[in-house]
DNA sequence: TCTATTATTTAGTCTAACCTAAATTATTGT
DNA sequence: ACAATAATTTAGGTTAGACTAAATAATAGA
């Protein structure tokens, strides 16, 4: 239905669904955070988006946004591509991890459902991103999310690594050079109740994380 | 050197460069109908892109445009990418060449230097696109163009199809059926005179063209 | 409960890129 | 050479999306 949605649109849609994903209204500070954008800019997108036919967005005064039906698909749909774009920037064109963000976030608004559907296939229709963020699937669905931080594992558990959530390039870096990618298994050896270290054993190697790492990482818990 | 051009002055640009690839300064009415925009706004940019520090234009009142040294490099860089990506979209990703215009025409604006160098690696560095249309390098130098109209050819001759020169993907998709792609042989059997009909043998099948045909339809002369 | 601080919204501007209508300039056929 | 026609430019407007500064509302701490 209506016009399609303008990139800067697009953009707000996409961080409006991140920022509510564990629920919670977005805040306009962080929205304009996020955005880049000053605060006043986005209380005027978001009015507009509220009064958008369909609306886009669910918007009170100092209250916040959540996104409606309609807002939710539009953001899903540019989810869908940028981490499909991810994927194929690093499987199919040979980029790190640490390198595909922007380039994805520029192509996302312009890539064709044609163009969608060709790396899906040629992929193999991943759900997950390099970075281990689940694909919403091509009807857009977002499978459920089933990891658990780093942060909350303690010494003797074991675990493999699904998913990191981080777009610094340098952390990026620096988590492949230790080896903590997704689909990697670790081990957790200590923790330290003081300053919330864990240390973790990854290829035969331990390290010692801070909360700062840990409360990226998120894994599944070997049973 | 200064900020990065808008999509609109890129193709601006881009258009500027063919409409006077053949010499002769472009009019602000055929770059309208190109750019399917009123004349009045061609005239308003293009004061604009002759004004912009560095020039990208040479304008004169009723007198048409061409391009300058740094609207030439970046009018050329653009078409790099239009045809790269063109190319990538056929070899990589399975496109037609009927398919491929209008995705590359909104990509080319929002891939990044290190895009194109990846696909242009993938691809072996081409210098044709699925078209045969010549891809400036990677220091933005347009090769020269050795091609002839197949409308020049007469009974006898015979030559390789290098470039197609059309969009229309209902044409493209006729020519693809017939088999009159680049790198194909032919040989001219017969020509009308009155109507400026070519017979064309192909694949061991002959097909009478009209000019609207043979004058897009580019070719090396064999000796 | 009141005040200080922080978050948010309003008001008023700006720029890019387009538009239409009217005015002007060029060109062309006689 | 000149009127009719076609091409081009000017003038005045619109829209999207941003910004800054000022006003207002919410919240937290004493
Ligand atoms: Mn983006
Ligand atoms: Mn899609
Ligand atoms: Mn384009
Ligand atoms: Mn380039």
């Amino acid at each position: 239905m209506t016009e399609p949605l303008t990139q800067s649109i697009q953009d707000y849609l996409k961080h409006i669904y991140e920022l509510t994903e564990r629920s919670q209204p977005a805040s306009t500070t962080d929205l304009a955070a996020r955005l880049n954008v000053a605060p006043a800019s986005v209380t005027g997108m978001l009015q507009k988006l509220a009064a958008a036919k369909p609306p886009l967005v669910i918007y009170k005064k100092h209250q916040g946004v959540t996104l409606t039906k309609a807002g939710l698909r539009a953001a899903l749909e540019v989810i869908r591509h940028h981490r499909l774009l991810e994927t194929y920037l690093v499987n199919a064109l040979g980029y790190t991890w640490d390198e595909v963000h922007e380039e994805a976030c520029r192509l996302e608004h312009v890539i064709s459902e044609e163009f969608e559907a060709r790396i899906a296939t040629a992929l193999g229709h991943p759900n997950r991103d390099p970075h281990g963020e689940l694909i919403p699937s091509a009807d857009l669905t977002m499978p459920a999310d089933q990891s658990t931080p780093l942060s909350s594992l303690r010494p003797g558990q074991s675990a493999t690594i699904l998913r990191v959530d981080a777009q610094d390039p340098n952390l990026l870096r620096h988590l492949d050079d230790l080896g903590l990618t997704p689909g990697i298994e670790i081990e957790v050896s200590a923790y330290s109740e003081f300053d919330h270290n864990l240390t973790v054993r990854v290829r035969r190697k331990s390290h010692v994380l801070g909360l700062n790492t840990t409360t990226k990482i998120f894994v599944e818990v070997d049973k």
